[in-house]
This record gives C-alpha cells, structure tokens and sequence, in this order.
DNA sequence: CTTGATTCCGTACTATGGTACGGAGTTTAG
DNA sequence: CTAAACTCCGTACCATAGTACGGAATCAAG
C-alpha cells in the first residue's frame, strides 16, 4: 500500500520531468516497479527522496555514473568496499572544497579591488588564480 | 619577443590537448594571434596560464560560457558591471560551499556509521541527505 | 634538400545529460 | 460514457565539451 505515485506525481513532487524519471530508470539509477497488466506502474513516496538527492548530489559536480555508486551504498552497507568508496568521495569533496574556497577568496579581493577604484591597470583576477 | 610558443607547445605546457585550444579560440576564449604570412602562429607565454585557469575554474563547476565571462573580468575592471558579476559569482560560490559542506558531512559521518559495524538495515545516506 | 613532425582548417564524430515527439493504450472527472 | 489528461515506449533531437581525421602547407633536423 505504500506505493501511490504516478510518474507524473514523482515527477511533479521532485520538480523534474517525467522524461528525467524515464532517463534515470534507462541508466539503472531508479529501478522500475513491475507493470500492473496493462495498466500505469506506482512508485513509492522515497523515489522523490532518491530523485532530489541525484539531484544535489549532481548539483555538487557527481556526474550520474557516480551518483550510481553513491546510491548503491544505500543498499550495500558495512561493506568495507563501499565504506572506501564513501571515503573517496570526502577526500574529493575536500579538494573541491579548497579550491572552491581559494576561487572565493580570489573573486572576492578582485570585487574589494574593484570597489577601491583603482582603475586600468590589469585586474589580478588571473593572476591570482592562474599560479601552479 | 614575447610570442615565442607555437599552439603545440602551449597545449604541453598546459597538460591539454591541441584541439581543445582551437576549441577555445572558435568559442572566442582565447584569442588567435595573427597568422605571420603563411607561417605558424606564435603564442605568448601567458597563454598556457590562461588555459591553467580556465582548466581550474571548470573544475570547481563554471561552464566554459561562464568562464568567458570570468575573462572579461581580466581585462574591464574598474566598472560597475563587472564587479557586479563577480560579486554574483562569490554568492553562487557561496552556495556551492555550503551545499558540498553538507554533502562532505552526511557522507563523512556515513563512513563514520560503517565504521561502528551496524550490519544491514539500510545506510542513513540517502536519508540524511534527501531532506528538503 | 628531403623526411618527419607540426600546423592549419574544416568537418565529423563521441559522450553526457537530458528534452521532445508521436502514436497507442489507460485513467479519471464531469 | 465520453473527453481530457496521463502513461508507455521507442526514437529523434538538443546543448555542452570536447576528440578525431584528413589533406595541404610549413618547419626543423640530419
């Protein structure tokens, strides 16, 4: 009885299109609920879940084929593979994290310049950013 | 006499591909120095910074579009407008930082759970993140 | 001065992440 | 019970970010 939703009411709730849905079953990253004979197939409230966090995680630069990975740790837990999967993605998510925070600094300083009105001249911005 | 690279050399220099740098000339990101009659076209040095930059600034999420914008930057400062699409790049760089803050969290303390060997009944993963 | 590497240029192809479309069947609301 | 809305399925199309290819010209080393 927990399984009430249309495709479009998944979608809808999700804020994607329902082709998105069908995209993602097509990849293997949502499964498919078997077809009532001849009938519309229902979905269980959790694919929103699922569809909003393929979509954060996207949103964080997890292309689909790791999102995959990421939502077969779901299923697979206390297995050491997957815990060192896990483990990878911290260890990426720091790098981003760094260099994102050295790209905010950069900009940042390149607005403060801006805002000091020295004018010409060349803005630091690729300067900045551009060493190593 | 600062033009001394030919595009081979830029692109090494650079760790990219040849055909990437014309990419990024017909896109108008990079700029194609005039042809000397008949011959190779020379490059000057702060070329391959520029492709570095580009290559960082990817990395962290900004399409090559956006990146052209970031470009702009370089070379009009001093000027309302730019210093306010820079301004808006830090607040979009803000939320990048706090999204992947919290993914790094949830996946951190994922790894965490493995750790403490609670077998089977599912991973917090896709609950912790797929709120809201 | 010839041979092999490189450049130039245009065009074509690839992968990823979708979106659109068309026809047939199925629901659901009035 | 009919009409509108939705589902199913396959196929085609789109944008982004490149990579590959082929022929002609040019350069650089032996």
């Amino acid at each position: 009885m927990h399984k009430k939703l249309t495709i479009g009411s998944v979608a809808k709730l999700a804020g994607v299109n329902v082709e998105t849905i069908r995209y993602y079953q097509r990849l293997g990253l949502l499964g498919e609920p078997a077809k009532p004979m001849g009938g519309y197939r229902r979905y269980p409230a959790e694919m929103v879940k699922t569809m909003r966090f393929i979509k954060r995680a996207q949103a964080l630069g997890f292309t689909l084929e790791e999102v995959a990975g990421l939502l077969h740790l779901e299923e697979a837990c206390a297995c050491a593979e997957t815990r060192t999967l896990a483990a990878q993605k911290v260890c990426l998510i720091d790098r981003k994290l760094a260099d994102l925070t050295a790209m905010r600094e950069a900009l940042a300083s390149l607005v403060q310049q801006c805002d000091g009105g020295e004018p010409a001249k060349g803005c630091p911005i690729i300067h900045v950013l551009s060493q190593d």
